[in-house]
RNA sequence: GGGCCUGUAGCUCAGUGGACUAGAGCACGUGGCUACGGACCACGGUGUCGGGGGUUCGAAUCCUCCCAGGCCCGCCA
């Protein structure tokens, strides 16, 4: 076991049955970061909150539990400071030790999960039949992201893209093709994927307007229910080619998802309905079947309903989401499911988690969580939109990413006379421009709005993916320049000295509490945090510790520590769905 | 009318189960190139933590009431 804040728990929480006995054996040491390096490293908050219950002063507490802490091999003695704060401070010989041990490992050391978990993770969910847009940006980045934590951390990750296609705006647009283009409904590729969502919009134009229309869009949606031959076949084609479409898109982000749409779902809506009446939650109102929500209200105050069924018998999305997690819990085995979509439809999942519960099909060891984020908003503070007012095409988005990216590149280039391949020039410009448009989303909150500037995320100083990247880009700049293959250092003794190697020491040992925290919170910018703070003790270090020019045992020992610096930051942003460079 | 989210330094945002003097980045100013790529580092903050009340030894953090902005609220997803 190597995670830092682990051993220390545990050595607080043997002092505590020690000093107080065993009813204490469960309470929570409350060992955290130290608030600042003057208080040491790590600090325990423990005596203050017993204090009222042992009935005595905080710091006599604290004394009592530090006269009982066997830590001498990690720590420093503990001191007791303020109202009754235990502060850590670890020792170099142990922090050495450590970071040979994680060295030695591919891993990091970084434990997988005692108990491995089902987990399913539903993210991106694009609409067959339109293009994605940059309302599916954070949800495809995010749920990536988490979906890259857990399964490092050994679990059992579905990653699923519940795709939108089906509904009545399938029938809609089916209707509208046979009219105005109806060889796109028999022949594949009749029409690319921009026309189709120009006709989407026509259609929807239509449906809006003519009562006719409409009712031929109804019936649509009844023919491609029932199987009929010739809607499923026009239904297939588009679904085939709107697939092509979004696989470019997730080739570039190196996001890998399962498709399973809503239709999957079809054949089980009407047992799910069923099951649901049987247990006497569906109460019939204005022809729709409901069941009445606890806690949510209208207008006037009355409980508010969810249809399961619609007045005319077809179905909705709260169907399908129930009939989704009754299957992915049932036939999945999931025992996590993590639902990656903007915070408007928070209610939405409330609800039908509430429905779910009551409906009995969830068991006690399996949690649904909705994992929600805010809006992409534009520099002036609004959702999102080109300067035409149109929503922005996620392709179009990234596609300027790089492109500014490129440009920025190649302007050093000229500045510092370089010249470097097309192909070096073309792989840098994606890296960074893809890294930093992850980065940028990734680093914030996930809950609040985030306003989307290339030139702040492209920004090479600060904050950026571009900053960390070079963080990695200066070590492997060390190998080369010392002819040093960094993969042959072995197993080597480290040593800390200089105050930076201590502070990036400690920080490159935190890396697995920082995992297993953004495991279980879903909160990404954590590790983003995590890495920014590594890059600047790493750029701190290298600035005040030559490695090259050092004396051995030094030299090594600098070059290790460089060394487990950069597999870190691989590691790190790798788990961000990041890929590193080793030049820039 | 109800529900959810947000409100912290000029700007963009962190603040982990309450804890000693509230933090980063950007921007701005000064200093550091006989350089392992300066895409860096060091130093510089007078912030009503939206406002009022409450709980506590202690609240940006918990409770409550307001204010402002955003999103959602029966047959779209």
């Amino acid at each position: 076991m190597y995670s830092l804040l682990e051993q220390l728990r545990q050595h607080v929480s043997q002092a505590l049955v020690k000093a107080f006995g065993d009813d204490y054996a469960d309470t929570d040491p409350l060992v955290v970061p130290a608030a600042k390096p003057e208080f040491g490293d790590y600090q325990s908050n423990i005596a203050l909150s017993l204090a009222k219950e042992l009935k005595q002063k905080p710091r006599d507490t604290a004394q009592q539990i530090v006269d009982h802490l066997e830590i001498e091999s990690i720590s420093h003695p503990p001191e007791i400071a303020g109202p009754g704060f235990i502060n850590l401070r670890l020792k170099a010989s142990y922090l050495e030790s450590q970071l040979q041990t994680i060295a030695q490992d591919s891993q990091l050391a970084v434990e997988k999960a005692e108990t491995p978990q089902r987990v399913i993770v539903d993210f991106s969910s694009p609409n067959i039949a339109k293009e994605m847009h940059v309302g599916h940006l954070r949800s495809t980045i995010i749920g990536d992201c988490l979906a890259r934590i857990l399964e490092f951390r050994g679990h059992d990750v579905f990653r699923l893209n519940h795709v939108g296609d089906w509904g009545t705006q399938f029938g809609m647009l089916i209707a509208y093709l046979r009219e105005a283009s109806p060889e796109a409904l028999t022949k594949a590729d009749a029409l690319a994927l921009g026309d189709l969502v120009t006709l989407y919009r026509e259609a929807k134009k239509r449906f809006d307007e003519d009562e006719q229309f409409q009712k031929n869009a109804r019936e649509e949606v009844v023919k491609l229910q029932k199987g009929a031959e010739d809607s499923v076949r026009a239904w297939k084609l588009l679904c085939e080619q709107s697939r092509r479409e979004f696989q470019v898109i997730y080739d570039l982000l190196g996001v890998e998802l399962t498709e399973r749409g809503e239709s999957f779902y079809n054949p089980f809506l009407r047992e799910t309905v069923q099951e649901l009446e049987e247990k006497g939650l569906v109460e019939e109102d204005q022809g729709a079947k409901c069941v009445f929500l606890e806690g949510f209200t209208n207008k006037s105050g009355e409980p508010l309903p969810l249809i399961v069924q619609k007045s005319d018998g077809g179905y909705n999305y709260a169907t399908t989401d129930l009939a989704a997690i009754r299957y992915r819990i049932r036939q999945d085995g999931a025992q996590r499911i993590i639902y990656v979509t903007d915070a408007g439809q928070a209610n939405h999942f409330a609800q039908v988690f509430q429905v779910a519960e009551r409906a009995g099909w969830v068991p006690e060891e399996v949690e649904l969580v909705h994992v929600p984020f805010g809006l992409v908003q534009g520099e002036d503070g609004k959702k999102l939109k080109t300067r035409s007012g149109d929503t922005v095409r996620l392709q179009d988005l990234l596609d300027e990413a790089i492109a500014r990216s490129r440009q920025d590149l190649e302007r050093r280039l000229a500045e510092e006379g370089r010249s470097e391949s097309e192909k070096f020039i073309q792989k840098n410009a994606r890296v960074v421009g893809i890294s930093a448009v992850k980065y940028a989303d990734l680093s914030r909150n996930r809950t609040s709005n985030y306003v989307f500037s290339y030139d702040k995320m492209l920004t090479l100083q600060g904050n950026t993916a571009p900053y960390l990247l070079y963080a990695y880009v200066r070590v492997q700049g060390i190998s080369r320049k010392g002819g040093i293959d960094l993969n042959t250092l072995g197993n080597q003794t480290i040593s800390l000295e200089d105050n930076s190697e201590f502070v990036l020491a400690k920080h490159i040992l935190q890396l697995s509490d920082v995992i297993k925290e953004v495991e279980q919170e879903l909160l990404p910018n954590r590790l983003c945090q995590y890495l920014f703070e590594l890059s600047q003790t790493f750029n701190q270090f290298y600035d005040r510790c030559p490695v090259l020019q050092a004396q051995e045992p030094k030299r090594t020992s600098r070059l290790m520590l460089a060394d487990l610096t950069a597999r870190t930051l691989k590691l790190g942003l790798s788990l961000l769905g990041i890929e590193v460079l080793e030049r820039m």
